[in-house]
DNA sequence: ATGAGAGCAGCAAGCGCTTTCTACGCGATA
DNA sequence: TATCGCGTAGAAAGCGCTTGCTGCTCTCAT
């Protein structure tokens, strides 16, 4: 039926320990006999057993790569250049250094991450990255960190990207950390400096470390401009909902309502800010000339609205490249294990000074 | 050091066997038994050998999911929705069925394709969807049809999803196919009625089902109105660039080129069209006022451009979904194992007469 | 009471590959 | 000429799991 190792080595008239390691490429063979089975091999038109040679060389060549949403480009920015240091190299032919990255999707929901990380711990998978926040609940907390553990443990690297480090730092876990506090802060101080005072915040998903950053920064920028105001008016201008279009423009119609005059509207990230647009669009309103927004990510469709979307801009594809060499092993870990990635405020045509005011 | 079902048996005092058994749930096992042994799998913190499993059963639960590119919503979206259904289901607790779902970024060239392929027959995946269109290299397709056939022998389900059937149809695949050519029609015919004669048209990367087919039914509708003109007509007002917004903005910059008095733009897809509304408006054109613009797709931040996007709907979500329950032996395949999904016209703002005319 | 049969658990033979250790042949060295 | 060592190939022992088959222990009908 299936053509097997065994199968290559009598046709090349050679031990199946010689194909072995001529596949492998880590032994001497003289060329001749490298030349001969490699011809059987194409004679035969023989696939390696994975499963086989990972039971018995107790590794294997799988890279997990999990996104909490595959349709939102945020993630999927990241995963496509991660898997292109991973499983990339283009006529690097039968070489070594070839692993099968795969993408997982959890939907953002914690068992499935946990679910994930079981399936890929089954299949002694190389190494991980974990892209996006974290979901903050002990609990889960502790499972992962648990989990990770084990995996890293069990000689599996693991890689954060766009996630802060673990609360009880690991030698054997590199993190790429998004400033998303730095981010936040600088794009609101921007907002303030146009002489915006009222702003509405629309935060992405409670108890998410992403969603609490950004706000945080937000509301750091508030308070050294002495804007902070009260808790209770803090989040009188927040409003929290998932990363999308939808939900931003629920919490744009939400936050006009709550506060009319407001002037500005800082969202959780570029689509969320889109959404909001649309609101306001809706109800007669001009962006900038009567509101300003602001999203965050720079995703590539930002810089094509209309208008022109102001936002801070996270370079996923240098951080998921990195996040996948730190995957591999080719590149070394930054110092202490955590690297922060910057956040650069990018000003375009979405914002502008308030109307009266200013 | 790790923990193996041996391991587990000693503890529950049973053989490996029973405790196999009991992890698999496919035979008899008395329930005293099974509730010792699955103490004694928490109790030791254990997991499953993926690839011994896999060896000893000659299957595995790896489903591949190929997309074009991950960073594009079109392709993102499917694959979530084919993932949910094939690792989807929560709290299934350690019931069977549950299969991780992988997806694997080609990039769209044709090497990769191939090479994911061998990588997941390398795994004796149980299942492999592939989303998007075929490149239309003979070579290719034939290499692809001989791959395919392989897996397909090898017991690995093959699903198309978004992509025509292979040339000659194999009883172990199943396609299901969108209908973009009469997608492609109709949308031009649209345009028609409104009263343009002048339509430029963006192509997608030439050599792919999914460009062709689009275009022909563009043609289509042009020559069932008289204006198809000769072919040199055709390929003047035709420019083919890969699926992204800075392709549709050159692209339209281009045609407007060329053509001076054109009053419409089709676009490959909804980001190509994005790319030319920009374009356009670079250049003080007004979408529709000026030039009317259409897209294909509908994807999500469609609806929310400005003007909303004129475009195709294409049903990803639940064509993803289907394939995914295709692909898991969970839904019969359609007669003769292939199925058309629709793809209807959806009429918003950016498409309208033409200027003076009409 | 006894034989048949159902229900459940164990034995042991692999699954296809990797890798350690051993063996062989040959040119170089003494 | 005898010895050593290098370069290369083979033998064989698993890696951890699944599963066909065997066999034990009860229960139930005769």
């Amino acid at each position: 039926m299936t053509v097997t190792l065994a199968d290559v080595a009598a046709r090349a008239r050679v031990s199946p320990a010689t194909v072995s390691r001529v596949l492998n490429g880590n032994y001497p063979v003289a060329t001749a006999t490298r030349e001969r089975v490699l011809r059987a091999v194409d004679d035969l038109d023989y696939v390696l057993n994975g499963p086989a040679s990972s039971l018995a060389a107790a590794t294997s060549d799988l890279v997990g790569v999990l996104v909490h949403d595959i349709a939102d480009p945020f993630f999927g920015i990241m995963a496509g250049a991660a898997q292109s240091e991973i499983g990339g190299q283009e006529g690097t032919g039968r070489a070594g250094g070839e692993k099968l990255a795969v993408v997982c999707n959890t939907g953002g929901s914690p068992e499935r991450e946990l679910t994930y990380l079981t399936l890929l711990q089954r299949q002694r998978a190389a190494a991980v990255v974990l892209t996006g926040g974290a979901v903050e609940d002990p609990a889960h907390t502790a499972a992962m960190t648990a989990k990770l553990g084990k995996l890293a443990a069990a000689g599996t690297r693991i890689v954060l990207c766009g996630r802060p480090p673990l609360p009880e730092p690991d030698q054997a876990v590199a993190a790429l950390a998004f400033d998303n506090l730095g981010g936040g802060r600088r794009l609101t101080e921007h907002l303030v400096a146009l002489g915006h005072r009222r702003i509405g915040y629309i935060a992405g998903p409670v108890g998410r470390t992403t969603t609490r950053h950004r706000m945080e920064g937000h509301r750091a920028a508030l308070a050294a401009a002495g804007l902070g105001g009260g808790a209770a008016e803090q989040d009188r201008l927040t409003v929290h909902g998932p990363y999308d279009r939808r939900s931003g423009y629920d919490a744009a119609a939400e936050l006009l309502h709550r506060e009319p005059a407001l002037t500005a509207i800082v969202a959780a990230n570029d689509t969320v800010a889109l959404g909001a647009c649309a609101a306001l669009r809706d109800r007669g309103l001009r962006v900038p000339g009567d509101v300003s927004v602001a999203g965050f990510d720079d995703l590539p469709f930002s810089a094509d609205a209309v208008p022109a979307l102001t936002t801070v801009r996270l370079p996923l594809v240098e951080a998921g490249a990195r996040a996948g060499r730190l995957a591999m092993g080719r590149e070394a870990p930054p110092p202490g294990g955590i690297a922060t990635v910057p956040a650069d405020l990018v000003v375009r045509s979405s914002t502008a000074r308030p109307p009266g005011g200013g």
